[in-house]
DNA sequence: AAGAACACCAACCGCCGTTAC
DNA sequence: GGTAACGGCGGTTGGTGTTCT
């Protein structure tokens, strides 16, 4: 039997970068037909592309809504909470940072829990050793990718993989493995998350407490990479979009379940006030 | 000036949940 | 209830621009 998994795109469907010409084209079907039924969309517009690729552009770039450039200290500290809480669950972060998307946060995180893991990893190395051949540095890259993952980005309490840490659990999670690994020479995300509040709380003038080894720790630690949040009210009841141009999907950045509603946050009005300010709805 | 290394980001892939038939 | 189609999500890859040596 032929299952979906088993089906392949037709051979004539176009992959890579999208063209300019494929760009109007889309958005012009979109407005035409809503952000819903992209098969339909890309069949009928003609574009030979798959369903899910005409999304994902919509989506990831075509999207009224979007921001562009670079995330601001609010978002990042907001992308560093909420992935403590949540983990690799991108799209539901994506969904607290309008015009963001889950792509954008996804690449944003690898690359800078990556940059912070490579900083660390250069202020917990030791100045040089006679006795190893090579330094802590090379210790990490020699790692294989999925390795690096759960030694250097488990800094995020999750490992690369999304596995969320529970409470009590950090000590399990980096486990029997993990102690091979501190062996090894290398460090337990325990180590890790002790020197990052250590480094912030001496590099940035932090004032957020810094626990580690516990189940409060999660947040606190994240608070302690930033200046702690300085309003963890609810939003204000008027952050609308209505009153604005800007057109927000709510498909996109909607409000997905109780938990996100019941989670106190800092207020997004304190985040997008220049170029979001107005497009904002929860 | 040239090559290497790094950073960023768009896009694809595979899996899974939901929906329609 | 079973199956196929679709949409969404997270992981990964590859291209390109920028910075470093």
């Amino acid at each position: 039997m032929m299952t979906k998994k088993m089906m392949v795109a037709p051979e004539e469907t176009r992959k890579g970068p999208w063209t300019e010409q494929e760009d109007l084209q889309l958005m012009c079907f979109v407005s035409l037909f809503g952000e819903r039924r992209w098969d339909f969309i890309a069949k009928f517009s003609g574009l030979n592309r798959t369903g899910k690729s005409c999304r994902l552009r919509w989506v990831n770039y075509l999207h009224p809504g979007l921001k562009r450039g670079r995330m601001t200290p609010q978002e990042e500290r907001l992308v560093l909470e909420l992935h403590s809480k949540w983990g690799n669950r991108w799209s539901r972060i994506a969904r607290r940072l309008p015009g963001r998307t889950d792509n954008e946060i996804k690449n944003y995180w690898r690359t800078h829990m990556r940059k912070k893991a490579q900083e660390m990893k250069r202020a917990l190395s030791p100045p040089s050793s006679s006795s190893s051949p090579r330094d802590s540095t090379s210790r990490f890259s020699d790692l294989p990718d999925d390795h690096q993952n759960q030694v250097i980005e488990g800094i995020s309490l999750f490992d690369d993989k999304g596995s969320t840490i529970t409470n009590g659990d950090l000590a399990v999670s980096t486990g029997d493995q993990n102690e091979e690994e501190i062996a090894k020479g290398y460090y337990s995300m325990d180590q890790i998350w002790k020197e990052i509040a250590f480094m912030e709380q001496n590099v940035i003038s932090s004032t957020g407490p810094v626990y580690v080894g516990n189940e409060e720790h999660k947040e606190e630690v994240a608070y302690s990479f930033f200046s702690p949040p300085t309003s963890m009210a609810p939003p204000p009841p008027s952050s609308s979009s209505s009153s604005s141009g800007n057109y927000v999907s709510d498909s996109l950045w909607r409000m997905d379940d109780q938990e996100d509603i019941k989670m106190p946050l800092p207020t997004m009005g304190d985040f997008f006030v220049s170029d979001y300010g107005n497009g904002i709805e929860y």
